[in-house]
This record gives C-alpha cells, sequence and structure tokens, in this order.
DNA sequence: GAATGTATCTCGTCC
DNA sequence: GGACGAGGTACATTC
C-alpha cells in the first residue's frame, strides 16, 4: 500500500463525469491496483476512486499542463469498463509504500439472519396458537422468510428486514399473489415484521391487508438466553 | 489527518458486533474525528470505520491486554449513537500527520435529472405526436417523472431511471393506479424509460402493459448539442 | 457470470 | 429532524 499527500485535482469519466478542484489530498494506491482519493472529512467514502481491475500509468505532463504547475500526471483506468480517473498532481507533501500482508476479513454478528433465526423459535410473538412451518419456504420467485400457521390452521407468510421499507412490502405482496394461486396454501395471509417499520410501508400494508409486526431484536434476544439458560 | 500503519485488531459493536483479527492495516484518522480502517485490497469500503460525530481516546492496556502484546487502546465513541470502535494496537509501524485544509468538494454531471430534461425537451422520441404536459407531475404519492400527451391525447405517465429496475417498474405501477383514478387523465397509459432495462423488469412491465423505451444518453446529449447550436 | 437482496449502507433533498 | 430516493451504490450469495 502507497500513500500519498498531495496538492492534486481529479477527474473522472465513466457513468457519471465528475471533477476535483486543485486541494490537499489523500491518495491510497492498494496492492491490487485500486485507487482512492479521500478529504479529511466526510469519513467512510472517498470522493473519488477507481475499482479494481484497474493499471495505474503515469504519464509526464505536456507543456500546457506544465505552465499550470502539473508535475505529475497519473491515468488510472478500469479493464472492464472503458472508465477512466485522471489525477493531476502538482506537488508531493508526503509519499511512503507498506507492506500489509493478506487480510484475516470482517467476522460479523446480528444481521437478518439473526432476527429470522429468533422469529422462528419464538413464533408465538405474533400471536397465540401460531405454529412454525419451515423457514425459507421456497417459491418460484424466492424464499418466504418463514412459512407458519396461524390458530385457525390458515397459512401465513411473514416477511422479515431490519428495516422495514416499502420494498419489502412489495416483496411480500408477490409472495402473496403467488402462494395464494396454490390451492395447497391458499388461503395465505401476510405478516411483515421488522425492528423498524416505516409510515409508507406500514400504511401500504395495511391497505394490503398485511399485518405489521415490530420485532425487538433485545428482548428477542433476551428471550433467547433465558432459553438456553433453561434447557 | 493523521496516516497510522500498524499490526492490529479491531472489535465494533453498535448496529451489529464485528470483529476484526490481528493483522497490518491503515488506520485513518480524519480531522472530523472520524476514524477508517483500511486493509490493503477491497477498495473503496473501510473494513471498519467511525462516522462523526465521535471522540477518540487512548487508554492504557491492562495487565492481560499487555501480556498479549497490546501496547495502545484506542476506543473510538460515537457522540450521538452507542457504538464502540476498540483498536487494540500491537505494534505501530509508520505515524505521520497531514494538514490538508478544506476541501472544495465534487462536482458531479450525468444523472437522472439530466436524462429527464433532455427527454422532456426530446418528448418525440417517445413516438410521432407526442406532447410535453410537465415534468414533477404531482400526485398524492409523489412526483412523476414526466406526463405526456401521445398522438391520440391520450395521458402518459413517464418513469425514467438509470437503469431500469423492477422497483421503478413498481413505483410507476403506483403512479399509474392512482392517475387512474383521476377522471380528469384516466386512461393514462405507462412508458418505463431508461440506459438500460434489466430483463425481470422489462417482464414485469410489459405483463402490465407498461412499454418499455431504452434511452441512449449520448445520442440525447448530441441532440442537445445540435439543438444549442442551432438556435 | 448474471441476478438478487442486504447494508453499521452513505448521501442528497425535500418537507 | 425525519422521510424518501438515488448511488460510479458496494458487496455477498445464489442460480
Amino acid at each position: 500500500m502507497r500513500l500519498v499527500v498531495a496538492r492534486c485535482s481529479v477527474d473522472y469519466a465513466g457513468r457519471l463525469s465528475a471533477h476535483l478542484p486543485l486541494a490537499n489530498r489523500l491518495l491510497l494506491l492498494k496492492s491490487d491496483g485500486s485507487v482512492l482519493v479521500h478529504s479529511d472529512s466526510l469519513s467512510y467514502k472517498p470522493l473519488n476512486w477507481m475499482s479494481p481491475p484497474c493499471v495505474l500509468t503515469v504519464l509526464e505532463p505536456d507543456e500546457a499542463q506544465r505552465d499550470a504547475g502539473v508535475t505529475e500526471l497519473w491515468k488510472v483506468a478500469q479493464a472492464k469498463t472503458a472508465d477512466l480517473l485522471v489525477i493531476s498532481i502538482h506537488e508531493v507533501l508526503h509519499d511512503s509504500s507498506h507492506e500489509l500482508g493478506h487480510d484475516p476479513g470482517l467476522q460479523k454478528d446480528g444481521v437478518e439472519a439473526d432476527l429470522q433465526k429468533l422469529l422462528a423459535e419464538q413464533i408465538e410473538l405474533l400471536g397465540e396458537g401460531y405454529r412454525l412451518v419451515r423457514r425459507e419456504y421456497m417459491t418460484a420467485i424466492g424464499p418466504v422468510d418463514i412459512l407458519a400457521t396461524d390458530a385457525a390452521g390458515g397459512s401465513v407468510a411473514v416477511e422479515i428486514k431490519r428495516r422495514g421499507d416499502i420494498d419489502g412490502v412489495e416483496q411480500l405482496t408477490r409472495y402473496l399473489e403467488l402462494m395464494n394461486r396454490d390451492p395447497r396454501l391458499a388461503p395465505v395471509s401476510g405478516v411483515f415484521a421488522a425492528q423498524e417499520i416505516k409510515p409508507q410501508a406500514r400504511t401500504l400494508a395495511t391497505d394490503r391487508g398485511i399485518r405489521c409486526v415490530v420485532l425487538d431484536y433485545d428482548a428477542m434476544r433476551g428471550m433467547d438466553d433465558a432459553h438456553q439458560r433453561l434447557f
């Protein structure tokens, strides 16, 4: 990894065109050839970048560019698309290289899969008499998160999200439409379960006869722990 | 901006829990207090990070940690949420600070707004006799990108996307449903226009009687330039 | 490789 | 400040 702090301007042409006026920035050159341009604020996202696979070539500035103060011209070209990033360097303030070696990568824990697992174990949260049929119930257009039955024995399709957005309601609607054509399942009612449900999503769901359930992740995890301790 | 290359392990607890095993990484400390942890590959996204506003405190490692090889313990706490990032530093390989100053920011060009403006100007691309009624036609559930009339004088709602995905078809469907309840507009037909239309989106649109139109951005811009030159 | 769904999404904009 | 939509979304997983 090479770290360069430089006064530079940057131009990108690809899926859009973008320009960064002359200023001091960090140029991050990774060993896979990728390049990131970071400013001193606005975390997370680089101001501009090129994803691998890509090739960096250092060009000599022409006379006009040299007159404008450009000392080095970096051309970063994407290998597959026609995307191009051009960095015009006016002054290098720092330049160092470092051997980092391979990174073992991030270990995550605590996402939608957890919510699904917990709700499957605590399906009675949806109401008395609810029974789990199975998780990831397969349909022609994809898996429904949870298929269950209610107290009356009717089928219930459950879509689980961390954040309940309008997209999730649309997704569940497509599943319900399809499943209600299957005489072995129909009628199938829908439950939209999420840690947080946006007002628009709730309105749309209610309008379509889909029940909304807000999940308390911490409480469910607590129940899970209690369950672990008891058995 | 402070650049630290160090052998370290990282733990994050917040919206999820995550752990990075011991390895060499770049720690990027920005002047707004934010921290980014980058590896030497996988461009763009940091392995882990903390967004501003946040506070960094350097702690002394306790005996057990010191025995495990930890020389410095960095605690980065989010000021608003309870998110916490803990960086256990075993060895510092590089440490430098740089004054970057303010960044003028990115200037963009070539997004959805452009496509909308161009198509409004060149509405005849949809077919002979098409006339623009207005851009951003307001409905109860949001603005339709373009409202037009076809050669027969019938209303046409146009949804424009850079990438035509299934979501866009759903969005247009909702608009059409609503607009067709308005006797002053009905019947309203739909056009789904995008630079690129995904097969699934095309299938769904066609199934719902929505016409798909692929837009050639470069050609439209060319027409626009020609238009500018002529008038 | 294409398609699909998630994200500690991030980031703008509009109300 | 919250909601909503777009992103050069990026990224993992599945088909």
